[in-house]
DNA sequence: CTGGATCCAACTCGATACTG
DNA sequence: CAGTATCGAGTTGGATCCAG
Protein backbone atom coordinates (compact mmCIF):
# COMPACT_ATOMS: atom_id res chain seq x y z
CA UNK A 1 0.00 0.00 0.00
CA UNK A 2 1.37 3.85 -0.64
CA UNK A 3 2.22 5.69 1.85
CA UNK A 4 0.07 9.10 0.69
CA UNK A 5 -1.17 11.39 3.31
CA UNK A 6 -4.63 9.64 3.71
CA UNK A 7 -3.71 6.05 4.07
CA UNK A 8 -0.96 7.47 6.70
CA UNK A 9 -3.23 9.29 8.53
CA UNK A 10 -5.67 6.32 8.45
CA UNK A 11 -2.91 3.94 9.98
CA UNK A 12 -2.37 6.62 12.42
CA UNK A 13 -5.95 6.74 13.76
CA UNK A 14 -5.93 3.59 14.27
CA UNK A 15 -3.28 3.98 17.14
CA UNK A 16 -3.59 7.72 18.02
CA UNK A 17 -6.19 7.12 20.52
CA UNK A 18 -4.23 4.94 22.88
CA UNK A 19 -1.49 7.82 23.35
CA UNK A 20 0.61 5.17 24.77
CA UNK A 21 0.44 2.89 21.69
CA UNK A 22 1.08 5.51 18.89
CA UNK A 23 5.31 6.83 19.16
CA UNK A 24 4.37 9.66 17.12
CA UNK A 25 1.75 11.01 19.90
CA UNK A 26 4.21 10.79 22.17
CA UNK A 27 6.64 12.89 20.41
CA UNK A 28 3.78 15.23 18.92
CA UNK A 29 2.99 15.73 22.73
CA UNK A 30 6.66 16.71 23.95
CA UNK A 31 7.37 19.22 21.83
CA UNK A 32 4.12 20.90 21.62
CA UNK A 33 3.63 20.85 25.81
CA UNK A 34 3.69 24.28 27.36
CA UNK A 35 7.70 24.32 28.28
CA UNK A 36 9.06 22.94 25.59
CA UNK A 37 7.86 24.96 23.30
CA UNK A 38 9.54 27.80 25.32
CA UNK A 39 12.82 25.63 25.69
CA UNK A 40 13.01 25.26 21.70
CA UNK A 41 12.83 28.71 20.76
CA UNK A 42 15.24 29.84 23.31
CA UNK A 43 17.55 26.75 22.67
CA UNK A 44 17.70 28.20 18.72
CA UNK A 45 19.57 31.24 19.54
CA UNK A 46 22.37 28.83 20.47
CA UNK A 47 23.73 26.57 23.35
CA UNK A 48 22.47 27.78 26.39
CA UNK A 49 23.03 26.26 29.90
CA UNK A 50 21.03 25.27 32.48
CA UNK A 51 20.84 28.34 34.78
CA UNK A 52 20.53 30.18 31.82
CA UNK A 53 17.81 28.74 30.76
CA UNK A 54 16.36 28.90 33.93
CA UNK A 55 16.71 32.63 34.22
CA UNK A 56 15.14 32.86 30.91
CA UNK A 57 12.23 31.36 31.51
CA UNK A 58 10.95 33.15 34.49
CA UNK A 59 8.13 31.03 35.83
CA UNK A 60 9.78 27.77 34.96
CA UNK A 61 10.32 25.57 37.75
CA UNK A 62 13.88 23.60 38.51
CA UNK A 63 11.91 20.78 37.84
CA UNK A 64 9.71 20.98 35.23
CA UNK A 65 13.21 22.63 33.19
CA UNK A 66 14.46 19.22 33.90
CA UNK A 67 11.83 16.94 33.58
CA UNK A 68 11.02 19.06 30.17
CA UNK A 69 14.77 18.82 29.16
CA UNK A 70 15.09 14.51 29.74
CA UNK A 71 11.87 14.62 27.48
CA UNK A 72 13.95 16.11 24.69
CA UNK A 73 16.93 14.70 25.39
CA UNK A 74 15.74 11.46 25.47
CA UNK A 75 13.33 11.92 21.96
CA UNK A 76 17.40 13.47 20.36
CA UNK A 77 15.92 16.59 20.45
CA UNK A 78 18.10 18.26 22.48
CA UNK A 79 22.02 17.29 22.98
CA UNK A 80 22.86 17.59 26.89
CA UNK A 81 26.83 18.26 27.25
CA UNK A 82 28.50 18.22 30.66
CA UNK A 83 31.71 19.70 31.30
CA UNK A 84 33.65 18.55 34.66
CA UNK A 85 34.72 21.90 35.67
CA UNK A 86 34.29 23.04 39.31
CA UNK A 87 31.37 23.76 39.85
CA UNK A 88 30.00 21.19 37.12
CA UNK A 89 28.35 22.72 34.31
CA UNK A 90 25.94 21.63 31.49
CA UNK A 91 25.28 23.10 28.09
CA UNK A 92 21.87 22.14 25.83
CA UNK A 93 21.64 22.74 22.35
CA UNK A 94 19.26 21.35 19.90
CA UNK A 95 20.21 18.51 17.83
CA UNK A 96 19.40 18.50 13.66
CA UNK A 97 16.66 16.57 14.17
CA UNK A 98 15.23 19.20 16.97
CA UNK A 99 16.79 21.96 14.39
CA UNK A 100 14.53 20.16 11.63
CA UNK A 101 11.66 20.99 13.75
CA UNK A 102 11.83 24.52 14.92
CA UNK A 103 10.73 25.40 11.00
CA UNK A 104 7.40 23.60 12.10
CA UNK A 105 7.30 25.27 15.01
CA UNK A 106 7.62 28.85 14.52
CA UNK A 107 5.50 28.07 10.76
CA UNK A 108 2.47 27.42 13.78
CA UNK A 109 3.40 30.45 15.86
CA UNK A 110 3.25 32.60 12.62
CA UNK A 111 0.08 30.91 11.43
CA UNK A 112 -1.83 31.65 15.45
CA UNK A 113 -0.09 35.52 15.16
CA UNK A 114 -1.87 36.12 12.01
CA UNK A 115 -4.40 34.81 12.58
CA UNK A 116 -5.29 36.01 15.65
CA UNK A 117 -7.45 38.78 14.36
CA UNK A 118 -9.64 35.92 13.09
CA UNK A 119 -9.48 34.12 16.73
CA UNK A 120 -10.31 36.93 18.48
CA UNK A 121 -13.40 38.04 16.27
CA UNK A 122 -14.53 34.72 16.99
CA UNK A 123 -14.15 34.67 20.52
CA UNK A 124 -15.71 38.05 20.85
CA UNK A 125 -18.57 36.43 19.16
CA UNK A 126 -19.03 33.43 20.42
CA UNK A 127 -18.61 34.90 23.89
CA UNK A 128 -21.32 36.96 23.12
CA UNK A 129 -23.64 34.15 22.19
CA UNK B 1 10.39 47.72 14.48
CA UNK B 2 10.57 45.22 12.01
CA UNK B 3 8.36 42.20 12.30
CA UNK B 4 11.36 39.70 11.76
CA UNK B 5 11.00 36.01 12.90
CA UNK B 6 13.94 36.83 15.63
CA UNK B 7 12.36 40.18 16.58
CA UNK B 8 8.69 38.11 16.99
CA UNK B 9 9.79 35.86 19.57
CA UNK B 10 11.35 37.85 21.44
CA UNK B 11 7.69 39.93 21.78
CA UNK B 12 6.38 36.65 22.20
CA UNK B 13 9.16 35.77 25.20
CA UNK B 14 8.24 38.30 27.20
CA UNK B 15 4.85 37.12 28.07
CA UNK B 16 4.42 33.50 27.15
CA UNK B 17 5.46 32.32 30.63
CA UNK B 18 2.24 33.52 31.26
CA UNK B 19 0.19 31.66 29.66
CA UNK B 20 -3.25 33.45 30.15
CA UNK B 21 -1.74 36.82 29.19
CA UNK B 22 -0.21 34.98 25.53
CA UNK B 23 -3.12 34.54 22.73
CA UNK B 24 -0.86 32.71 20.62
CA UNK B 25 0.31 30.28 23.54
CA UNK B 26 -3.90 29.06 24.34
CA UNK B 27 -4.35 28.98 20.21
CA UNK B 28 -1.56 26.35 20.03
CA UNK B 29 -2.52 24.89 23.58
CA UNK B 30 -6.21 24.20 22.15
CA UNK B 31 -5.11 22.95 18.99
CA UNK B 32 -2.13 21.11 19.59
CA UNK B 33 -3.94 19.35 23.15
CA UNK B 34 -4.32 15.24 22.84
CA UNK B 35 -8.45 15.13 20.94
CA UNK B 36 -8.15 18.70 18.85
CA UNK B 37 -5.68 16.93 17.36
CA UNK B 38 -7.02 13.74 16.29
CA UNK B 39 -10.36 15.59 15.63
CA UNK B 40 -9.28 18.02 13.25
CA UNK B 41 -7.56 15.28 11.36
CA UNK B 42 -11.49 13.90 10.98
CA UNK B 43 -12.93 17.10 10.28
CA UNK B 44 -10.30 17.43 7.30
CA UNK B 45 -12.11 14.52 5.47
CA UNK B 46 -15.61 16.70 5.45
CA UNK B 47 -18.42 17.76 7.85
CA UNK B 48 -19.14 15.30 10.55
CA UNK B 49 -22.06 14.94 12.91
CA UNK B 50 -21.18 14.66 16.36
CA UNK B 51 -22.10 10.92 16.97
CA UNK B 52 -19.91 10.31 13.87
CA UNK B 53 -16.59 11.73 15.74
CA UNK B 54 -17.46 10.10 18.97
CA UNK B 55 -17.96 6.51 17.13
CA UNK B 56 -14.33 7.61 14.46
CA UNK B 57 -12.64 8.09 17.99
CA UNK B 58 -13.12 4.91 19.84
CA UNK B 59 -11.69 6.37 23.31
CA UNK B 60 -12.90 9.77 23.61
CA UNK B 61 -15.61 10.70 25.91
CA UNK B 62 -18.29 13.10 25.38
CA UNK B 63 -17.42 15.09 27.63
CA UNK B 64 -14.17 15.35 26.07
CA UNK B 65 -15.40 15.72 22.53
CA UNK B 66 -17.68 18.49 23.75
CA UNK B 67 -15.24 20.28 25.32
CA UNK B 68 -12.64 19.97 22.71
CA UNK B 69 -15.32 21.36 20.41
CA UNK B 70 -16.47 24.27 22.50
CA UNK B 71 -12.64 25.65 22.58
CA UNK B 72 -12.67 25.17 18.51
CA UNK B 73 -15.48 26.62 18.24
CA UNK B 74 -14.83 29.38 20.51
CA UNK B 75 -11.26 30.43 18.50
CA UNK B 76 -13.16 30.11 15.19
CA UNK B 77 -11.19 26.87 14.12
CA UNK B 78 -14.77 24.72 13.72
CA UNK B 79 -17.25 25.50 12.61
CA UNK B 80 -20.70 24.72 14.50
CA UNK B 81 -24.11 23.77 12.61
CA UNK B 82 -27.56 23.03 13.96
CA UNK B 83 -30.53 21.61 12.10
CA UNK B 84 -33.37 21.54 14.11
CA UNK B 85 -34.84 18.81 12.85
CA UNK B 86 -36.44 15.52 14.85
CA UNK B 87 -34.33 14.40 16.58
CA UNK B 88 -32.10 17.11 16.40
CA UNK B 89 -28.66 16.90 14.53
CA UNK B 90 -25.26 19.13 14.66
CA UNK B 91 -22.79 18.98 11.89
CA UNK B 92 -19.18 20.27 12.74
CA UNK B 93 -16.48 21.63 10.04
CA UNK B 94 -13.57 22.98 9.65
CA UNK B 95 -13.56 27.42 8.69
CA UNK B 96 -11.54 28.72 6.35
CA UNK B 97 -8.65 29.58 9.68
CA UNK B 98 -9.39 25.41 10.75
CA UNK B 99 -8.34 24.51 6.75
CA UNK B 100 -4.66 27.24 6.94
CA UNK B 101 -3.95 25.26 10.38
CA UNK B 102 -4.20 21.88 8.92
CA UNK B 103 -1.07 21.80 6.42
CA UNK B 104 1.07 22.75 9.74
CA UNK B 105 -0.49 19.99 11.72
CA UNK B 106 0.37 17.53 8.95
CA UNK B 107 3.71 18.92 8.37
CA UNK B 108 4.41 17.88 12.21
CA UNK B 109 2.95 14.83 11.97
CA UNK B 110 5.49 13.83 8.70
CA UNK B 111 7.92 15.30 10.25
CA UNK B 112 7.64 12.97 14.01
CA UNK B 113 6.84 10.18 11.31
CA UNK B 114 9.90 10.29 9.06
CA UNK B 115 12.07 11.20 11.92
CA UNK B 116 10.86 8.23 13.97
CA UNK B 117 13.95 6.30 12.94
CA UNK B 118 16.14 8.95 14.94
CA UNK B 119 14.35 9.25 17.51
CA UNK B 120 13.67 5.77 18.67
CA UNK B 121 17.52 5.09 18.53
CA UNK B 122 17.82 8.02 20.66
CA UNK B 123 15.22 6.62 22.80
CA UNK B 124 17.08 3.35 23.27
CA UNK B 125 20.53 4.72 23.58
CA UNK B 126 19.12 7.24 26.56
CA UNK B 127 18.05 4.16 28.28
CA UNK B 128 20.54 2.24 28.28
CA UNK B 129 22.53 4.78 30.05
C1' DC C 1 25.92 24.63 39.47
C1' DT C 2 22.93 20.92 38.27
C1' DG C 3 20.05 18.31 39.50
C1' DG C 4 17.20 14.26 42.47
C1' DA C 5 13.46 13.15 46.02
C1' DT C 6 9.42 14.15 48.42
C1' DC C 7 5.14 16.27 49.76
C1' DC C 8 0.88 18.31 48.75
C1' DA C 9 -2.57 21.38 46.48
C1' DA C 10 -4.81 22.11 42.07
C1' DC C 11 -6.43 20.77 38.09
C1' DT C 12 -7.83 17.08 34.54
C1' DC C 13 -10.44 13.66 32.88
C1' DG C 14 -13.41 9.54 32.56
C1' DA C 15 -17.64 7.36 34.13
C1' DT C 16 -22.19 7.82 35.13
C1' DA C 17 -26.64 9.71 35.24
C1' DC C 18 -29.84 13.01 33.56
C1' DT C 19 -32.30 16.54 30.02
C1' DG C 20 -34.56 18.85 25.90
C1' DC D 1 -29.32 13.00 18.95
C1' DA D 2 -26.56 16.15 21.36
C1' DG D 3 -25.36 17.55 24.95
C1' DT D 4 -25.05 19.08 30.65
C1' DA D 5 -24.06 17.99 35.74
C1' DT D 6 -21.71 15.89 39.16
C1' DC D 7 -18.28 13.15 41.44
C1' DG D 8 -14.09 10.69 42.34
C1' DA D 9 -9.57 8.75 40.84
C1' DG D 10 -5.54 10.06 38.78
C1' DT D 11 -2.11 13.29 37.17
C1' DT D 12 0.44 17.51 37.24
C1' DG D 13 3.30 20.80 38.94
C1' DG D 14 5.22 24.08 42.44
C1' DA D 15 7.76 24.35 46.81
C1' DT D 16 11.15 22.67 49.56
C1' DC D 17 15.05 20.19 51.05
C1' DC D 18 19.04 17.42 50.00
C1' DA D 19 23.33 15.78 47.22
C1' DG D 20 27.37 15.36 44.07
Amino acid sequence: MEATPTNRMKDWKAQASDLSQCPVRQVLDHVSAKWPVLILMELEQGPVRFNALLRALPDISKRMLTQSLRNLERDGIVRREVFDTKPPSVCYSLTELGEGFLPHLLAMVDWAEKGMPHIAAARAAFDRA
